[in-house]
RNA sequence: GCCGCGUUGGUCAAUCGGUUAAGACGCCUCCCUUUCACGGAGGAAUGACGAGUUCGACUCUCGUACGUGGUACCA
């Protein structure tokens, strides 16, 4: 059997971190299992349909390396793959599960259902179902008789097809991740099936397109646990309870301070994304910061999600993609729920960079470069650069500021790391080390050093306390790799332009 | 309220009945470096609580507490 995984998302809005690792832990298993990975739309909610949220999420797929093998996209033998295109097949089940008793016609209007609600709130039920208590009180083809029913069906008056849920039954499954799992039936409602507009909802669409897609292993967020009963009666009602997936309900990631589910507007108070890629809500507007955008390595990305409810058991905590196909195990997988650390992101992102080849980083920074107006001479200068400067990087952005020295003169000089040490000795050390650098004939970074050195025991000065203003004059602050190589990366003449420009400024 | 699920340092976590309870992030100290980093050495810091089972419980059982999810014609 071909192991068939499957992520489906609903396309409301920007793809959340916990959206991302779901996929990412069914894009693992199925490609451990050298199965195949299924992007679903869920789009039965017409009401909450974004326009682009569905393209959006495909190039999150992407950018992360964990493309689908079928998806409304990329096409494949169990088309459509979008629920909205496949209303009518939900609708068939919705009434093969009224005809063997399973489901009924429920004829409640909204505003009926908001009474019942009201009338049988309590303080020790504050939110009535409609279940076995009810049901025979409402306005359904269980209470009314057969006529009855005929004529309002007849007379199209709006309906839902619920689930009759039995009275006494155990329900029990066994999950990958938490073992068996049980509830008793009686506390269950009679959950909607298909919707008045015809569209089913989530718990019928979900069971026929994993049974219809062959889906063999259901990921899904720990918020699902409750509606699993619903899920598992449904695949027993329809026959196809031999073919049902095995359940793995994966733990949420929590907020980093404080508890609950992590949120976008988590990320916002704490200044860090939540999306993996920036999204625009079309309707207000409004911009949420991605991982991808803020300089996250799709790589990091992946590895810093895998980690997050998952643990290799290895003390290894840099994993390609390659490596966690390898070393994904279900079994490994947490039952409690994590909280997001962005420091550690950052840290696992720090950690692509340094051990990216310059080459793999180029195109990322040169985009960047442009996106900022930073010109570059080569490719070639770039690389250098990038070699030189990747291991203080801990966001791609921050190439930016460790970089940009190399392209451009400085233009602001941190003056107070010199200044107050500043003398006339220093100032003819400097003018002299001018002279000295244009008649060099040899440009790199131990000549100068030496040139340097030695000049500065001529004028008896210590070196240390020559290089800050050094630094100063080629990048504008106190940061940077070692200045001899700034220096022969930069070339003699903008290293001398340099040092006469600060000297112009003191 | 009810139901489900969970609980090892601040955070991520190893351990699958017997360990001085790993490792990582972060934090602190020191070394390297007269920048910022990197790297290296060290440090502080952990089994929610209470019963049981057992020769022996972080590991198994039960209870309590706490947290969290669900309780929609949303997913």
């Amino acid at each position: 059997m071909t192991v068939r995984t499957r992520f489906a998302p609903s396309p409301t809005g920007g793809l959340h971190l916990g959206g991302v690792r779901t996929a990412l832990f069914s894009y693992l298993f199925a490609k451990k299992h050298q199965g195949k990975f299924i992007l679903r739309i869920e789009d039965t909610d017409q009401n909450r349909f974004v326009e682009g949220a569905e393209e959006y999420i495909l190039n999150c797929l992407d950018w992360c390396g964990i493309s689908p093998d079928e998806s409304p996209f990329h096409q494949g033998e169990y088309a459509p793959y979008r629920q909205s295109e496949r209303k009518e097949i939900y609708k068939k089940y919705a009434l093969q599960l009224v005809e063997t008793g399973h489901a009924y016609y429920a004829f409640d209007t909204p505003a009926e259902l908001e009474e019942m609600r009201s009338k049988y709130k309590t303080d020790s039920n504050p939110s009535p179902q409609y279940d076995l208590h009810v049901r025979m009180k409402m306005k359904n083809s269980l209470s009314l008789n057969a006529e009855e029913t005929q004529t309002l069906l007849q007379n199209n008056t709006p309906y839902v097809i619920r689930l009759l849920i039995p009275s006494n039954r155990t329900i029990q499954f066994k999950d990958l991740i938490r073992g068996e799992i049980s509830n008793e039936s009686h506390l269950l409602d009679d959950k909607v099936l298909l919707k008045a507009d015809g569209m089913p909802t989530y718990h019928l669409a979900v069971v026929v397109d994993d049974y219809l897609m062959k889906i063999t292993h259901a990921f899904r967020g720990e918020e699902w646990l409750p509606s699993a009963p619903i899920h598992i009666l449904l695949w027993e009602y329809l026959g196809w309870q031999n073919d049902m997936p095995q359940w793995a309900h994966l733990p949420l990631i929590l907020k980093p301070d404080g508890n609950g589910k992590l949120s976008k507007r988590d990320g916002e108070r704490l200044g860090f994304p939540v999306f993996a890629m920036n999204w625009t809500n079309p309707e207000t507007s409004e911009k949420s910061i991605g991982f991808k955008e803020i300089g996250f390595l799709p790589e990091a990305f992946i590895n810093l999600l895998a980690l997050l409810g998952w643990s290799s058991g290895l003390e290894q905590e840099i994993f390609s993609k390659e490596e966690l196909i390898e070393q994904f195990a279900i079994e490994k997988v947490h039952k409690g729920g994590a909280k997001f650390d962005y420091e550690k992101a950052k840290w696992i992102n720090h950690e692509w960079i340094k051990k990216s080849e310059p080459k793999h980083l180029l195109n990322t920074v040169k985009n960047l470069y442009d996106a900022n107006q930073i010109k570059i001479e080569s490719e070639n200068k770039l690389l250098e650069v990038i070699s030189l400067v990747k291991e203080r990087c801990h966001l791609l952005n921050d190439f930016i500021m460790q970089g940009i020295y190399f392209f451009q003169t400085p233009t602001t000089f941190d003056v107070e790391a010199v200044k107050p040490k500043w003398n006339d000795a220093k100032l003819h050390f400097f003018q002299q080390l001018i002279s000295t650098l244009k008649n060099t004939e040899e440009w790199s970074a131990t000549h100068v050093e030496t040139q340097f050195k030695n000049l500065a025991a001529d004028h008896n000065i210590k070196i240390g306390e020559l290089q800050m203003p050094f630094r100063i004059m080629l990048v504008g602050g106190k940061y940077g790799p070692s200045v001899f190589h700034i220096a022969e990366l930069l070339g003699s003449e903008k290293t001398i332009q340099r040092i006469q420009n600060l000297l112009n400024v003191l």
